[in-house]
DNA sequence: TTGAAAGCGATACCAT
DNA sequence: ATGGTATCGCTTTCAA
């Protein structure tokens, strides 16, 4: 049943020494062991394939080390794609990673955590859609990502900045009439890209061009790329909240005749590696991702900071925007 | 620091019952307990707050009710979209996964199994690259996803069914020089997916058509798609063995000029999101993920049946294979 | 029906 | 430097 039947007991007597001594040995420390002692117990390690218990470990230091994370849904790629660069900040540090689906759902979500609390996880990390469920009472580290809630410590893009470039971008080329595809998740609006966008707009004395509200998904940008190419005056550039929208507004225009970025440019927002192999290639404003990660991680381990952290995101050019 | 400080002394005290019977009431059994006892401790437990200790429950029963899930990569979107599955099927039966990347690395690989191993996860699933790392004297269960090894219980896709599937289909277009591009895992051949491709080809008296190894990514796929652009005698068809590999393909043929599906018909591997939204959209083989996923969890839950289970693909005709 | 208590495997304090 | 042992929170047998 259990990974390893071999116990700190059996070592210790393997060893002739104390079940004391294995564990100053296996841990160096907290007290100092002699050469020779060591060695035997080292040997008696080996010889007997000794690993120690982590879940006897985490019950009796109190640390599990180890860190739930809750994604709306992990078959996003930007999610994977953070998922994995959590594991891998995690994995430096001695941490492993409960990662979950919460279907965008919140009831669900309170399970899942409701589950991971259960399983003593050291910190968790939520991308959530809706707010953070109340964890008063579960005195762990939370950090929240790519939301920012107020109060709440979380750690995310600097979305406005980072559309308000991409606007800017758009701007340079030229561009007078440009729209915005921005998603909603569990139908709250986010409104920070939203914001940038307008800033951007209106850093050029330029109109707010006309806006769809869609969910985060390829279809979600299907369906307002149809919208785009139906509307009275075609805006000739587009900022799409995310690459999986934009994925979807790709193949609308191109259905309805509209050539990327001949008749309309477009920019993305996340910066994914499918975004880099659609057609045309998507240029985009790029999350940080890994080092995100790392503060993602790092807040869990070293307490987090209570308020949001953003990174500045870094413009990819590609193909779609018309350079 | 604990997510719950309140235990199950806690619970007894309040309740005025022995911590026994507040088990008792917790697990609903192995005794009875009478209804005001239980009322009482259900009342304790609303009041205080109280969660059970799911790591104090794992050393004493045994069992972690945990699974570990090494895939090479986090990011493809392949496992991406596996895991989401597996995560799905593990919960329903309330496990979670410890899920991590080994970088299509042996060392980091064994190095994962170790720490998940310690962690005495119940079970084990490994979508690994080369062989199975060497889990003798480790007494739990474990399954291979995705790849085939003798002795080994795994599960999987009908490789060689799919790809016969394919081929078949491009036949029927009238295509009598087909291409494979084929992954290579670690540098070891994947021959399920040749075999089937060229068992299609001798079945309609055709001969084999060009072949290239490449990795399993989009980078790989561009340099075939590069390769087949530049042959002599260009093939009329390609059978490509995963999604990500066809997406670079496509790159390659559009940037040669080569149409899909007029000039080349294209039908991929595996049956990814990402598939449906290339363009044009790739006719694919698809995978069964939930029910693999599925069978993998029944069998990290009752026990692996110790052989390989191949479960039947599905033809899935979309634009590049030019129906 | 209920309670007392042993024990899961590891840590670390208190002695020696 | 080393050993004995209480303890983490929970499950379950044994006795009452």
């Amino acid at each position: 049943m259990s990974p390893s039947p071999v116990t700190r007991n059996d070592v210790a007597r393997y060893a002739g020494v104390s079940t004391a001594v294995v564990s100053y040995v296996v841990n160096d420390g907290p007290r100092a062991v002699s050469p020779q002692a060591r060695e035997r117990v080292l040997e008696a390690i080996r010889v007997l394939g000794y690993r120690p218990n982590a879940t006897a470990r985490a019950l009796r230091t109190g640390s599990t080390k180890t860190f739930g994370l809750i994604t709306p849904d992990g078959g996003n790629p930007l999610f994977a794609e953070l998922a994995k660069a959590i594991d891998k900040a995690a994995g430096e540090r001695g941490y492993v990673v409960l990662q979950t689906s919460a279907d965008g759902d919140a009831e669900t979500e309170r399970l899942k955590v409701a589950e991971l609390l259960a399983r003593q996880v050291s910190g968790l990390a939520l991308v959530t859609p809706a707010e953070a469920p109340d964890l008063a009472g579960a005195d762990l580290p939370v950090v929240i990502v790519n939301r920012v809630l107020p109060g709440v410590s979380s750690v995310g893009p600097r979305y406005r900045e980072g559309a308000r470039v991409a606007v800017e971008h758009l701007v340079g080329h030229g561009h007078t009439r440009i729209a915005l595809v921005i998603g909603e998740s569990g139908a709250k609006p986010v409104p920070e890209r939203e914001r940038g966008w307008r800033e951007g707009l209106r850093a050029a004395g330029l109109p707010d061009g006309p806006l769809m509200r869609v969910a985060f998904s390829r279809e979600g940008g299907y369906a307002a790329g149809r919208w785009l190419a139906g509307l009275e005056v075609t805006p000739t550039a587009v900022f799409v909240s995310s690459d999986l929208q934009a994925v979807g507004v790709l193949r609308a225009l191109r259905e309805a005749g509209v050539r990327v970025p001949e008749d309309v440019a477009v920019v993305a927002f996340d910066g994914t590696a499918e975004a880099e192999w659609c057609a045309p290639a998507l240029t985009v404003v790029r999350q940080p991702l890994e080092r995100m990660a790392s503060e993602v991680v790092r807040q869990l381990v070293e307490g987090p900071v209570g308020r949001s952290t953003a990174y500045p995101t870094e413009l990819v050019i590609r193909k779609s925007c018309g350079c």
